[in-house]
RNA sequence: GUGGAUGUAGCUCAAUGGCAGAGCACCUGAUUGUGGUUCAGGCGGUUGAGGGUUCGAGCCCCUUCAUCCACCCCA
């Protein structure tokens, strides 16, 4: 068959072999006792959901990301990660379990994006979920579980990197911008930093050209008119959509201003409104962007930027409450003591895909060279229960590692030992063969990883390939052992025969596994 | 979605436009019951696919597919 016939693995999607897989389980392991110690329970859940939860959770900008297909009538996606499964079990089967409630998972999860280093498009994700549980010592019991899971692998060079969504969104809707500018506005809080103000406001022009913004600022004076008109518009504002549109109806037709015949009243009286309601946003929009620009200053070392956010919310007579949660967070976490990690405090942070409501942090790993590499994330989301149809709101955070990452970061020297058959049992003939699956028996029950060689290899190329896989013991049986109730214990390292009788073949395995050099039979 | 590279044996890679090769791996034997070495031999290819230029294309041109890397974004 030619390599033109062959079937590949799907892009982005690896096969994983005995030594780097082993590194997966051993991190996978680590991680899920450091939980379990915790008392969060494992659970599994499928892979396939339907779209509409995901949707429903992070909205559509995730579906460009789905794995998505249409089944039989159905919507059907593979999980793009299980935060949001948990909470679909949970709403569906566990809303009657005492809170707090703590569950952790481990799988396969999909994302539909273009592969490069460190990014597949299959991959698996170690997770957990607090739920019902609100307050600091909450965040500051996840935090520490997924900085805590990266110390039990001994990985350090990390970063943990905390912020948090109200501090921008409880601004923003107090402020009273349309939705559509309020979440504009979130998801480029990063952009501000990574590519400046006037990137963002380039954006913010693209995407409402109807504001008056330019890359030179937001247009100045975008009101026009008297003073008189000013006031007009200004108690139009006041009234709701009902009052200001027969408002604006009348006082057309009390001036018998006649209208382009081709357009109806309604669609005048649409344009004036939203014209003046625009005239509204500017402003408002324009502070918006003040408030930014100084969030996105407030990174780094924790105490400064408490003080440097403290200083910005008064300016701006934002409410605390934001604020103060967070502060009381790292009080719980030092709690717990010093951490391995650096901590950086990063109000500008924010996370686009996810449905976070307070506390977002995530924890990355120095890449000498490189840019750092995020090894896991998460936050609360408090009214994502209540969004997937939950009796009652449950308060809820969670965060979940990428196993694939961390396994990336470990080295594999000692992780490759754990597969290798410590012996390999080589009949040398076809009458041997009962004789060998006993002794093989014998030392798998003593808990050993135990080859028998069952081709027709002769005892040449036997002893070679278990030489070429490191092994360290070979058990031989021959028609003279086999008479004789014995069997030939070879020791690859020190290339010498032991003649053992059969009754004493664990311990002398075993010996010669433990390096016992002085060991005579 | 944007940009940059690369596709030759199972793997890693060579090959001025002129007979498609090496190392490793695999198989056989030297050695019929004793291993990392050595030696002899063997298997293995529609050079990703399709078209074009040429006396002649792995190499040049076009198209296409795939993979990798970076941006975006994220675990």
């Amino acid at each position: 068959m030619s390599s033109a016939d062959r079937i590949h693995a799907l892009r982005g999607m690896r096969d994983v072999f005995s030594a780097g897989f082993a590194r997966q389980r051993q991190v996978h392991a680590a991680l899920e006792n450091l939980l379990r110690a915790h008392a969060y329970v494992p659970i599994d859940l499928p892979v396939v959901e339907n779209t509409e939860l995901f949707l429903r959770k992070s909205g559509e900008d995730i579906a460009a990301r789905l794995y998505e297909f249409n089944f039989k009538g159905r919507r059907i996606a593979l999980r793009p990660e299980v935060t949001a499964s948990v909470l679909r079990a949970y709403v569906e089967h566990l809303q009657d379990e005492p809170l707090p409630l703590r569950i952790q998972y481990s799988g396969p999860v999909f994302r539909y994006e273009k592969p490069q280093q460190n990014r597949l498009r299959q991959f698996t994700l170690c997770g957990a979920e607090l739920l019902g549980a609100a307050g600091p010592l909450a965040d500051a019991e996840v935090i520490h579980l997924a900085c805590r899971g990266l110390e039990s692998l001994q990985i350090s060079h990390t970063k943990l990197i905390i912020g948090h969504t109200g501090i921008l969104e409880g601004f923003l809707s107090a402020l009273g911008l349309r939705n559509q500018l309020q979440s504009f506005l979130l998801r480029n809080m990063e952009n501000v930093r990574k590519r400046g103000m006037s990137f963002v406001i380039e954006a913010l022009g693209e995407l409402f050209p109807d504001l008056g913004v330019s890359a030179d600022g937001l247009a100045d004076q975008h009101t026009s008119g008297d003073g008189k008109s000013q006031r007009l518009i200004a108690i139009l504002r006041e009234m709701n959509e009902d009052e200001a549109r027969g408002a604006i109806a009348g006082l057309l037709n009390s001036l018998n201003i006649r209208i382009d015949a081709s357009r109806a009243d309604d669609e005048v009286v649409d344009r004036l409104l939203r014209k003046i309601r625009e005239d509204d946003q500017a402003p408002k929009l324009r502070h918006a962007l003040d408030y930014m620009r100084r969030l996105s200053t407030l990174v780094g070392e924790p105490e400064a930027v408490m003080e440097g956010a403290r200083q910005l919310l008064d300016d701006f007579e934002v409410d605390r409450r934001a604020l103060d949660g967070l502060e009381n967070t790292l009080e719980a976490l030092a709690l717990y003591g010093e951490l391995q990690a650096e901590i950086e405090l990063d109000l500008g942070l924010s996370r686009g895909l996810h449905y976070y409501t307070g506390l977002i942090f995530e924890v990355r790993y120095a890449v000498e060279g490189g840019e750092a590499l995020q090894l896991c994330g998460g936050g609360r989301y408090d009214n994502l229960v209540s969004v997937l149809g939950g009796n009652e709101a449950v308060p809820a955070l969670g965060f979940a590692w990428g196993v694939e990452r961390i396994a990336s970061v470990l080295s594999d020297a000692e992780s490759e030992s754990l597969n290798r058959p410590q012996v390999v049992v080589v009949p040398i003939a076809e009458d041997d063969l009962q004789v060998a699956i006993d002794v093989a028996r014998r030392l798998r029950e003593r808990g050993l990883v135990v080859e028998l060689s069952i081709d027709q290899r002769n005892l040449r190329r036997s002893l070679r390939h278990a030489d070429r896989k490191d092994v360290a013991v070979v058990a031989i049986i021959g028609e003279n052992e086999r008479e004789q109730a014995r069997v030939v214990l070879r020791d690859m390292r020190l290339r010498r025969d032991l003649q053992i009788g059969l009754a004493d073949l664990e311990s002398a395995v075993e010996g010669i596994l433990n390096g016992d050099e002085t060991l005579e039979f």
